[in-house]
DNA sequence: CACTCCCGCCAATTA
DNA sequence: TAATTGGCGGGAGTG
């Protein structure tokens, strides 16, 4: 119909809005270019539109004649092909196909005609996508609605959705102002970070996840209890958001809307099955499994899906699974969001977008300074993360309290994101309902608290730095309590204090593995805003210390050398994983692969951001390659282990987090302080330790909140351990902390035992800093040696870190029970710090970016010095202890 | 029959 | 209180 018409439409489209658009005001872009003359004919039925056919519409309105809906439809119609036609652009992909009907039907709207989706390009096709930035349009609901010919609640699905992308956003009563894509990509950005904090751990594993949001969480459920186990009410969400307003209708259309959206950033496949999405937001909201509460969500995914689809984010799929082909959504919008900007910085709202040329190639991607008014607000949700909306609502103006309900809905967004991985895995697991995520979900809320532990990282560095002179190991253990360091740290948790202050370990889900990296900063989590309060004071520290962290760093490193192509090349990779699956669902199927999917995913990716993080911060470069293989060792072992987890799977990789990762990694200095590794299921798979050195700070974020933890110690399951070398340091052993001593020395000696057995793999365990190169993998380091001499990274470290990111992905603590070990210290600190820059730490989770999510995120930071690490890793091959 | 999802009642929120 | 928003689910259109 579209070319049809427009053949003709030339004539006829004339009108469409142009009376209207006029007399309202909106800015409408020069772009469209409303008119032409018009003419009328064809077909006489439906009267096309003419420009009186506005009149006639407008009539109609206020008549109750109108409502034959049939005669507006044809209406209509003939309106849609003519916006189309003039506003191709809103619409790339091919709905026209859809709607070649033709002009045979324009008399029988069909329901189709009435869609949602095509009302939206309608919709859409009045604006343009990239309106200069002098010109505000504001779109008014009823002039829409009247000239769309729906009704005005129609309108509402849609701008709701427009709204959770921020493409409209509201000002008043029936006023939103338009925004067009500007800031689409930096909205996508945010909601894919917040979306892989939460989401991101369902790709990893379940269950020890949700051990661990046990532990957490149970402070936290404690609060929310409510929400939870009662339904109560609305509130149950409300609760998570914390303060600020809830409406209770924030729920639904725009928040499910960004969930929705989230999902697909978060998937490797990028592909998200109805079913699953569905269950996924129930979740969050934690109704009880109703059957019928499933269809009502379906109901509305469609609407948003169809809105999704109109705006050319998404397409329709279908996926066949075990059971049968489900119907499916992919995404087919932007996946990578350059850097941004990182957002906080100094935007000011500068405001001007970029050109459209530009724009059109860049689009999506540029982060430039478009939009930042609103981002910076959200900025402070992206960070914010966790919980952030709690705390946080940056907006000055409290304006609307839409405004407010978006930062809220992020923070619920965030703890939905938890939410939905867990439920994700029951349900590809089978059973439904788990009602069980919830308590992580709360988390969040309180979690804000926790998360706002990122600052940690920073003031680990600070931290660090001071230690570093003196940095004994013994300092770090002493850590928990005695220096400033600890403090710190705990304080960073400080909303929580810890679980178990004592504790030294922290548990982890039991697939995954993590990496400690000394100075890891969390750069993703950059953005979470530390605390300034807590922060505040040590992330001065720390950011005399070393200037890079946050974002900038980020960027630079990035940007700058080598490491950079690397990157590119990433990402590309990713992109064609992504592609590669369309059928599977990334989030939900897993199974088999699995494992780490930090292994899978990596090797390609992985390994280059290891790398590039050498390089960038260490500048080691050699280690990259052992660490490949070591990963890919490691991944085997992994697999096995996993089998539980069912979930993570290779192929899904989180692309997005990989890059993520790489980036961070890049950023960081990287030394791993430890490895853990978590063994699948019990304890005899896994083990070890590892004793890193590294500060308390840095421990406790890793944990997450989880207590504070300075570990000196990593368990890592033999298996892993084999694939990659493992360094312990046995100087922490001593008596860091009192209690941990005892425990941990056995625990230490355990574990290198086991590792042993396994040993295929060398272990080191390093008594002080000794540095063996000898790592299986790791030769190439020579010659780039590491030479770390800011660092003092032995090369084997290097290597092991990197390696270890790189494989798997390491679980911190295990199930406590099991191990159990004390964590006597902290980690001593990092002498290097002389580094400023570098020192970061990072921890990344392997696979997925972070099924612990918070966990690495918060622990990102962590600076460890590379003495420390070194002794970490560093070590006699031989076990022993 | 299953999948979509339009339609509009009516409650919650706002003005 | 009236108007605006928007949750929700019946049930119809489509394939």
């Amino acid at each position: 119909e579209n070319i049809y018409d427009r053949s003709r439409m030339a004539p006829k489209t004339p009108i469409k809005n142009e009376p209207i658009d006029l007399s309202k005001q909106k800015g409408c872009t020069p772009e469209r270019s409303p008119i032409t003359p018009v003419k009328i004919i064809d077909r006489p039925q439906p009267d096309p539109w003419t420009p009186t056919t506005n009149l006639k519409i407008l009539v109609s309105a206020a008549s109750p004649d109108m409502r034959d809906r049939e005669k507006k439809k044809e209406l209509f119609r003939p309106i849609e092909n003519s916006e189309q036609s003039d506003t191709p652009d809103s619409l790339q992909y091919g709905i026209v196909d859809d709607s070649t009907v033709d002009e045979f039907e324009k008399q029988r709207p069909s329901r189709k005609q009435k869609s949602l989706g095509l009302l939206c390009q309608k919709f859409l096709a009045r604006y343009p996508n990239y309106p200069l930035s002098t010109e505000k349009t504001t779109i008014s609901l009823d002039e829409v609605a009247s000239i769309l010919g729906v009704e005005r609640r129609r309108i509402y699905d849609i701008v709701n959705v427009l709204e959770s992308l921020q493409l409209v956003s509201r000002v008043a009563k029936n006023q939103y102002s338009w925004h067009g894509r500007h800031n689409l990509s930096q909205t996508l950005k945010m909601l894919q970070e917040a979306g892989e904090l939460q989401y991101g751990e369902l790709m990893t594993s379940q269950h020890k996840e949700q051990d661990l949001e046990y532990k957490f969480g149970e402070r936290k459920k404690e609060t929310i209890p409510d929400s939870q186990d009662r339904p109560l009410l609305d509130f149950s969400e409300p609760d998570c958001t914390s303060a600020s307003a809830n409406s209770r209708k924030d729920k639904s259309l725009r928040i499910m809307s960004q969930k929705f959206v989230m999902l697909f950033l978060v998937s490797k496949t990028k592909i998200v099955t109805l079913d699953i999405a569905a269950k996924i937001l129930i979740e969050e909201t934690q109704d009880t499994v109703d059957h019928s509460k499933f269809k009502t969500k379906v109901r509305r995914l469609y609407d948003i899906a169809n809105v999704l689809t109109s705006l050319g984010l998404i397409k329709k799929v279908h996926v066949t699974e075990e059971r049968g082909r489900k119907p499916a959504f992919k995404w087919i919008g932007p996946v990578e969001f350059p850097e941004k900007t990182d957002e906080l910085r100094g935007h000011s709202p500068t405001s001007d977008p970029l050109p459209e040329t530009q724009r059109g190639a860049c689009a999506q991607y540029q982060t430039s300074a478009t939009g930042k008014q609103r981002f910076t607000r959200h900025a402070s949700f992206n960070s914010a993360q966790p919980c952030e909306a709690t705390g946080r609502k940056v907006s000055s103006e409290p304006n609307s309290p839409r405004q407010e309900r978006q930062d809220e809905n992020c923070s619920k967004m965030i703890n939905l994101a938890a939410i939905c991985r867990q439920k994700i895995e029951e349900d590809t697991g089978s059973a439904k309902n788990s009602n069980i995520s919830l308590p992580f979900s709360l988390l969040p809320v309180p979690g804000d608290s926790d998360f706002c532990v990122n600052p940690l990282p920073q003031a680990v560095f600070p931290v660090v730095q001071a230690d570093v002179p003196s940095f004994s190991l013994p300092n770090g253990i002493s850590s928990q309590a005695s220096h400033p360091s600890t403090p710190a740290a705990s304080k960073t948790e400080n909303g929580k204090p810890t679980l178990v202050p004592s504790q030294p370990f922290l548990c982890f889900p039991s697939s995954s593995l993590f990496m400690l990296c000394g100075g890891l900063q969390e750069n993703n989590l950059s953005e979470r805003l530390p605390t300034a309060g807590d922060l505040g004071s040590r992330s001065a520290e720390a950011q005399a210390a070393v200037p890079p962290t946050g974002c900038q760093k980020r960027s630079s490193h990035k940007c700058s050398s080598p490491s950079a192509p690397a990157d590119d090349e990433e990402p590309a990779a990713k992109k064609q994983t992504l592609e590669h699956n369309d059928l599977p669902l990334s989030l939900v199927v897993p199974k088999k692969p699995s494992e780490s999917p930090k292994a899978e995913s990596s090797p390609g990716s992985g390994c280059s951001a290891a790398v590039h993080l050498e390089t960038n911060s260490l500048d080691l470069p050699s280690p990259a390659a052992p660490e490949v293989a070591n990963k890919e060792s490691t991944k085997p072992l992994d697999c096995q282990e996993q089998e539980k987890q069912s979930q993570n799977k290779d192929p899904d990789e989180p692309p997005p987090g990989n890059e993520h990762i790489s980036k961070e990694n890049a950023n960081q200095p990287f030394q791993p302080q430890y490895i853990y590794v978590q063994p699948t299921t019990g304890l005899s798979s896994f083990n070890f330790l590892f004793s890193a050195n590294q500060a308390p700070g840095a421990i406790s974020l890793a944990a997450n909140q989880m207590p504070s933890l300075s570990v000196p110690c990593v368990m890592v399951p033999s298996a892993a351990l084999a694939s990659f070398p493992l360094v312990c340091s046995p100087s922490f052993t001593s008596p860091l902390s009192s209690v941990p001593d005892g425990s941990f020395s056995a625990a230490a000696s355990t574990t290198f035992s086991m590792s042993s057995l396994a040993s295929t793999t060398p272990v080191f365990i390093s008594t002080t800093a000794v540095v063996t190169p000898k790592v299986s993998p790791a030769p190439s380091v020579d010659p780039q040696q590491p030479a770390p001499p800011t660092l003092h990274l032995s090369p084997v470290l290097t290597r092991s870190c990197s390696a270890v990111k790189l494989d798997s992905p390491v679980c911190m603590g295990h199930p406590v029970t099991l191990l159990k070990l004390q964590q006597p210290s902290s980690a001593p600190l990092t002498p290097k710090s002389i580094r400023p820059a570098h020192n970061e730490a990072f921890f990344k989770t392997p696979g997925s970016l972070g099924d612990p999510v918070a966990w690495k995120k918060n622990e990102g930071n962590q600076t460890r010095n590379a003495s420390s690490v070194q002794r970490r890793l560093e070590i006699s091959s031989t076990s022993p202890d």
